[in-house]
DNA sequence: TTTTAATTTTAGATTTGTCTAAATTTTATT
DNA sequence: AATAAAATTTAGACAAATCTAAAATTAAAA
């Protein structure tokens, strides 16, 4: 049986979700694939039929080890598509989402395989998402900097590393420490500006050099394993 | 209204033959796409209702200017992965058929005039197919087929028109390749098959099919004056 | 020029992915 | 615990692309 572009995007999106907010519900993964959850659940008995999903009607649903190995090989055609379009064919970062979209159902693996050396093994894609292996081995990811951090992924702030008393007053103010969890909610392409979101607080906005500084890594309360 | 992946394939699939048959007919439109003639039929009258066919039942068919737009921009794709999994991921040029069959229907136009300038702005692909430009703008060449040769007349290989992986085996194997010089030695009316030679190498027989396949024109060695 | 053959088209089904509206089940709230 | 609200699923419909079998049309042959 074929995995079709539209499976491969509901594979895509329930694993994202499952590591962001652990679990996944049909009315989020409507929301993320901009379907009704009718849809979502006729594709899901589809997937469940061909193994690549655990689901029993009303009790909620997860990728089988098949169905998790489609969508990580999935996300690494992805990230490095967008990789080669940045860094080959000079695309800015915030253009090429959409043209990766289209590009990661490509089915060839040979092609993905040689894309990957052409690139020179690249760690991570260009908004810093670690890139699989062809393994599908997904690196766990260290610390990394705002400035490199996906849209609206919850993470939790793990160092400043200009720790000048002006920037720790800026922080302060915005009620920024050490395990705050927030999130970007936008990135300005213009000055590498971001607006980031804390829970409870009222978006605000941060400067690239304020952005670069403050180290940041996967949420531990939401990190789901297996 | 939107060109799907299927409407495109019948376009590209159209023009070829218009080139080189001339004529289109629903069945060999059928048999270019293994598909039925009422296949065909169907597809015929959405491409018509778009505007990009002139078509009246049972009375033949042929694109318009916008189909034929449509035609040469997807064969533009085509053509530029070709020249991009060669030139640049090392394929050999009788894999790569195959994978720019689903490139092709990539959609983004910033994309491929960005690959057509990261590859340097090739004007033939790895079969010796001239590839259009941005404009839409095919250029001719003068070629003809093996089938078509008088004997004793060398020229070179320009181009190859059926380009399954079997037949690109069936050239390998035979140490046919663009660009390689030949001869015919002779030709047998039995089933017109050839007996042709390359230097430094035994005399090969090829079959009326392939013959009619490859394409050959004056070996530019010989032929220096305009 | 009939008759036969080949081509092309229609009619009606099927598959895949989607939708809306209604029904069911689960969860949350008095 | 009873009821209201939210989430999920079913039922039934639709559009796109395809198919088979039969009918219509054109082309070829006797």
């Amino acid at each position: 049986m074929k995995v079709s572009i539209s499976k491969e995007n509901h594979l895509k999106a329930i694993f994202h979700l499952q590591q962001e907010q652990g679990l996944v519900t049909t009315n989020a993964l409507a929301a993320a694939l901009n379907t009704r959850p009718a849809s979502v659940t006729d594709m899901l008995k589809k997937l469940k039929d061909q193994k690549l999903l655990i689901y029993e009607r009303y009790k909620g649903f997860k990728l089988t080890g098949e169905g998790r190995k489609a969508a990580v090989h999935i996300i690494r055609k992805h990230r490095l598509w967008e990789f080669f379009l940045v860094k080959k064919l000079q695309f800015r970062w915030d253009e090429v989402h959409d043209i990766a979209e289209e590009l990661e159902h490509i089915s060839s693996r040979e092609l993905i395989d040689r894309l990957d050396a052409f690139l020179g093994f690249p760690q991570s894609d260009p908004h810093g998402d670690p890139i699989p292996d062809s393994q599908g081995r997904l690196q766990i990811r260290r610390q990394l900097s705002l400035a490199e951090l996906p849209l609206n992924k919850i993470v939790q702030v793990s160092g400043i590393s200009t720790q000048t008393s002006e920037m720790l007053e800026l922080l302060q103010y915005n009620h920024i420490r050490l395990g705050t969890r927030l999130e970007i909610r936008k990135k300005f392409p213009f000055d590498n500006s971001l607006e980031i979101k804390v829970r409870n607080r009222p978006p605000v906005t941060l400067s690239a050099q304020v952005a670069k500084n403050v180290l940041v890594k996967d949420d531990e309360s939401l990190a789901e394993r297996r």
